[in-house]
DNA sequence: GTGAAAGCGCTAACAC
DNA sequence: GTGTTAGCGCTTTCAC
């Protein structure tokens, strides 16, 4: 633990040279001085310095990752995947999240970058736009983005548009045709984007007319009273909920429960991300699941690639499959018109 | 970004030292001096690399943390919290997990020193029979426990034996007297024998005498059927239980709820962590909360202070105070004697 | 097959 | 105030 390389050398009796080789390219090496040097390395318990090596300037086995935050378990298992092969490949993470603040992104990449990491795995709020991403590019910085769903960049994702679209014709299928879309505040992000388009392309091509997707602050502790109007009063109030996060859609769901509303009975409601925990609600809530700790370890997998030189130059972004979790928070609705069904509570 | 101390110097027309000096003793300089490398500085947008300041020995702003998993929140939330502190003063984190797996503890631990970081912040299974960490106490290495529950080392957590009488307590003070304590598979860590503790004592000074932890595996889909009958068959059969943790209280709910069991109506179920998704079951989870963003900022105070060497050598462990969440899902049990009472669902 | 020596980017004595 | 120099722990020519 605290000796060094020349430790071992005098120990040996060898030059911290032939050390470096026994330890790095032992071939090369005298097959009893190997030996020797081994028994120094075993007698002092030497472990090579990091430090030393990475300053040297070749690999530095550290891989940096920028989440925005691990407040939600979408993030934390994308990383659990990344750390479980990094630790499998003797890398080293380093951590930072951003809280979806563009300032923070970079200030993380460059902070990252500075301490020679080999490459970046990160999730940014916006990755089309991002300059600093072109930067990357230009400079030769090995990057692969996780759940930004884009074609221009390597990245790793489920494609947005194509699962929401899945999830809104689902509910569309079950009989409902005024189905809302529910986005969380901050939610100008290029997933967020690309669901609304998928809820409005799946709206359309059923001859439904997509509505604007109402922003709601789920941090708070209880759904604004403007939103629960919206949702509950009047006759063309939507029968179903397509929520852009599970975490929104927990929270509408019980928001909704408070003002007896009834789920599934007078509202259906879809979630976004799977996350297991959905599953242990009452009813259990459906939600369309992606795979995130699959998606870590391909984002990791493809950047080792990356790294070694060895990226199939296939297509840039990765699509990992998303899957559709039928949960009972989606009802069917009664065949009849429902046109003059009013907003009474049912159970 | 690219550019190094060198380039500056060469630019300003002053030696590196100067720069140096420049950067890190900024009144040691003359103004004159100081105002053309700063523009040097800004012209070349050097940044000093980290890595030559860490292997010249000094600081390297470097923070090591250790995790079980992340897929749990509580320690994703812990790590939250460490993150902003540690964003805010500079330091970057390596993060590596380890799955409750002693022999990864080890592995985790000895990387990061050897990465020479300047503190380490840790969650260990036992920490109070961990070798290592006396070796760290012996080797002046500094370290902050967090979720470890121990007088012996510097610690930050809730008292959880404590935390788990007052639970059971509530349980108690609610009528129930047949109660039992959950356990997940892999309990034998230090928080969990404090929490046994905590529920034994709390049913002892009741009177009631407490049963041996049952196990059960939260990982399964299921709940094992062996458990499932422990906990419905007989009129001997428990009326509440006590959860390790939440993720085992929401499985058991759910397992409970599937054989036609009602909670809190049959059975009354009392968790621990506090996590907030609890709140958004239905009914929301009864719960011991721990204050775990805080637990990590307060960890990462106390590191800092040791590693300023500030630390008032007020007592080594600190203890945060846990809350009692109450959630529908205890109810109270009915005055009268409840021995009859069968098996046989409610609503 | 092995050793001597240079140097990665930086800080800290020690001179001047 | 500023420059010179040594060296942190390691890898890597380049000789031998």
């Amino acid at each position: 633990m605290k000796h060094t390389i020349k430790d071992v050398a005098a120990y040996a009796g060898f030059s911290i040279a032939t050390v470096s080789r026994a330890i790095n390219a032992p071939h090369t090496v005298n097959r009893v001085t190997l030996a020797k040097i081994r028994e120094a390395i075993e007698a002092l318990q030497f472990s090579p310095s990091p430090l030393g090596r990475q300053l040297r300037g070749e690999r530095t086995r550290l891989v940096g990752v920028v989440l925005p935050t691990l407040a939600n378990p979408v993030f934390a298992e994308c990383l659990q995947g990344i750390d479980e092969l990094a630790a499998a490949q003797g890398y080293r993470l380093m951590l930072m999240t951003t809280q979806y603040d563009a300032a923070r992104e970079r200030h993380a990449i460059e902070t990252l970058l500075a301490q020679r990491v080999e490459g970046l795995i990160l999730t940014v709020a916006d990755a089309d736009t991002h300059p600093l991403l072109d930067e990357l590019d230009h400079d030769g910085k090995l990057y692969v983005l996780m759940h930004n769903d884009t074609v221009r960049r390597p990245s790793v994702s489920v494609d947005n548009r194509r699962a929401a679209y899945d999830g809104v014709r689902m509910l569309i299928e079950h009989g409902h045709e005024r189905v809302l879309m529910l986005a969380g505040t901050l939610a100008e992000s290029d997933r967020a984007r690309l669901r609304y388009r998928g809820y409005a392309e799946a709206m359309s091509q059923a001859g439904l007319t997509p509505a604007p997707a109402l922003e709601v602050d789920f941090n708070a502790d209880e759904l604004a009273p403007s939103v629960l109007a919206h949702l509950t009063a009047g006759a063309s109030r939507p029968t179903a909920l397509f929520c852009s996060n599970d975490l929104l859609a927990m929270v509408v769901m019980r928001g909704l429960r408070r003002a007896r509303f009834d789920v599934p009975g007078d509202m259906s409601i879809l979630g976004f991300d799977g996350l297991s925990m959905g599953e242990l609600l009452s009813p259990p809530l459906a939600s369309i699941g992606t795979p995130n700790r699959e998606i870590g370890c391909a984002a990791w997998r493809r950047l080792m690639a990356r790294i070694e030189g060895a990226d199939d130059g296939e297509s840039l972004s990765l699509t990992l499959p998303h899957m559709l979790r039928k949960g009972a928070t989606i009802a069917a609705l009664s065949g009849a018109s429902d046109a003059a069904k009013s907003a009474h509570p049912a159970a």
